[in-house]
RNA sequence: GCCCAGGUAGUGUAGUGGCCUAUCAUGAUUGCCUGUCACGCAAUCGACUCGGAUUCGAAUUCCGACCUGGGCGCCA
């Protein structure tokens, strides 16, 4: 503590701080990992993880998000006021402890703290709702209702460090690659493609939604000249499903890039699910330890590329139920192919009449389109496709989807002035983080996951 | 939306008509214990989702509601 109190002065007398109030206590305080015999005194602040008590030796068990140290309290050294704190204390409640740091080998870590002074600076509920110390499970449900008790057991916050990783590295890549990001409405006046069910919300006197999915700003920041540009932000889909996989309110992360076609993009998804995979892998040792993850295997890129026709050949091959060319493709036999793929791979060349009418077409065979699904194993994580950007052949499609061009309007307009061709996909942040650290459900990948049935907290 | 399986102390569970005054673990409370590390020991506390029905008797069977998990569909 002293040294620490040093170098804070020192600091203050360079830069000229303000006078320290409160925020010299927070100077004070040592991340629990970087306590050691060295420190000779320290200060840390923390939740109480456990307490056990030996009648004239006591050891508490401080946690804050770096690691554990152990507290040990010989009854009869210690101040009568740290005896009083420690009978009053409850387990997972906020103190702060100071005294000498020893080394002692039979301690763990190596090292143990010796308190002078133990404040309780928040006092903890008992009982607990849920069992932090993990020597009960709890199930999702209890899980979520508690997720602020949740997440402090350290295999829960691995994931969701490894989560901020890898978005800090999908960021990096866009931003070393030179996309330009962008931020686009959530709160729209209508659907963008067809197909999936929007939330209906109250918006002044009008009628509006919520976004299920940033495409159409996409594609008319083609029309702007932009180029490249990426977002990574919230979809919501008010599909009644209900599933490990499916949430109602997801994030996305999706790109758009003019001047290239299907190919160039699916080339950029796969550098970024490899270059992903490697930063967490560099960065996330300890997390992935937590998560008793001991091997990481990291994706090689290219993958492959499955047309959809041979996708459906080998789904025929290996489950019992009927498919034939046209087909979606099921969950069975997602697991199928993905079972006899081994890894992440794309699947490429689709029907264009299973896919939406902004996908383009291929010139000698317009039965196709240049739509892609990328894959893991256990499930679509991307799709993607080059889309049609000559304003005839998109009105046409859209008519002969069903549809009425005239309703399609706003999605229209950028089209009639200048449209580069472009091509572009949208990745799901949770599934990639799901797969990445096999995770049963996506609810584990998701701090606080909007179902069906959840709405709270 | 459909199908299946469930709902028992704070948490996780056992219990398929009477042996339930409900099992076990964990937890909480109290006491003992100076090297624990899932500390140990002792005592205590704490639960059958709700409503209706069948039965001499229901945690257990039936009906309805609500809630949860999984699969499917839809979707990404």
């Amino acid at each position: 503590m002293r040294r620490t109190r040093q170098s804070s002065s020192n600091t203050s007398t360079i830069i000229s701080l303000p006078p320290p109030t409160h925020c010299y206590r927070i100077l004070m305080r040592i991340p629990i990992q970087n306590v050691t015999p060295e420190c000779g005194h320290a200060e840390v602040c923390g939740w109480v993880h456990e307490v056990r008590d030996l009648g004239g030796l006591a050891f508490m068990l401080i946690r804050d998000r770096t690691g554990i140290i152990q507290v040990t309290i010989p009854k009869k050294k210690v101040p009568e006021a740290v005896l009083a704190a420690v009978k009053a204390v409850s387990r997972e409640s906020v103190v702060r402890v100071a005294g000498p740091v020893k080394a002692i080998d039979k301690a763990p870590g190596g090292r143990e703290l010796v308190p002078e002074s133990i404040e309780i600076i928040s006092l903890a509920e008992t009982p607990l709702p849920l069992d932090v110390s993990e020597k009960v499970l709890a199930e999702m449900d209890t899980r979520l209702d508690s997720r602020f008790l949740d997440v402090r057991r350290p295999r829960v916050a691995a994931v969701f460090e490894i989560r901020s990783a890898a978005i800090h590295a999908i960021n990096q890549y866009f931003h070393d690659n030179g996309f330009t990001n962008i931020t686009t409405p959530k709160i729209v006046a209508a659907a963008t493609e067809g197909g999936t069910e929007l939330f209906p919300i109250a918006y002044f006197d009008k009628e509006a939604f919520l976004n299920q999915s940033p495409q159409l700003y996409k594609q008319m920041m083609m029309s702007a000249g932009c180029e490249k540009v990426y977002e990574i932000g919230p979809i919501f889909r008010a599909e009644e499903h209900n599933t490990t996989k499916h949430l109602n309110e997801a994030t996305s992360i999706d790109i758009e890039v003019s001047f290239a076609d299907h190919l160039e993009v699916m080339r950029i998804l796969e550098d970024l699910i490899v270059k992903t995979y490697a930063y967490v892998n560099t960065t996330c040792s300890v997390q992935l330890a937590n998560l008793e993850i001991n091997e990481f295997i990291l994706p090689k890129a290219p993958f492959p590329r499955l047309p959809y026709a041979d996708a459906i050949e080998i789904a025929k091959k290996k489950i019992e139920e009927p498919i034939k060319y046209g087909d979606d493709i099921s969950p069975a036999a997602e697991r199928a192919i993905g079972a006899e793929m081994g890894g992440h791979y794309f699947i490429v060349d689709w029907p264009s009449e299973i896919r939406p009418y902004y996908a383009m077409q291929y010139e000698d065979d317009p039965s196709i389109c240049k739509a892609f699904d990328m894959m893991h194993p256990r499930m679509e994580l991307s799709s993607g496709a080059q889309r049609e950007h000559r304003y005839d052949r998109l009105v046409q499609q859209i008519s002969k989807k069903g549809l009425n061009p005239e309703s399609f309007d706003f999605y229209l307009r950028p089209f009639r002035y200048g449209m580069p061709p472009h091509a572009g996909w949208g990745l799901g942040a949770d599934r990639l983080v799901m797969t990445m650290l096999g995770l049963s459900n996506v609810r584990e990948a998701v701090l606080f996951p909007r179902d069906m049935h959840r709405l709270v907290p």
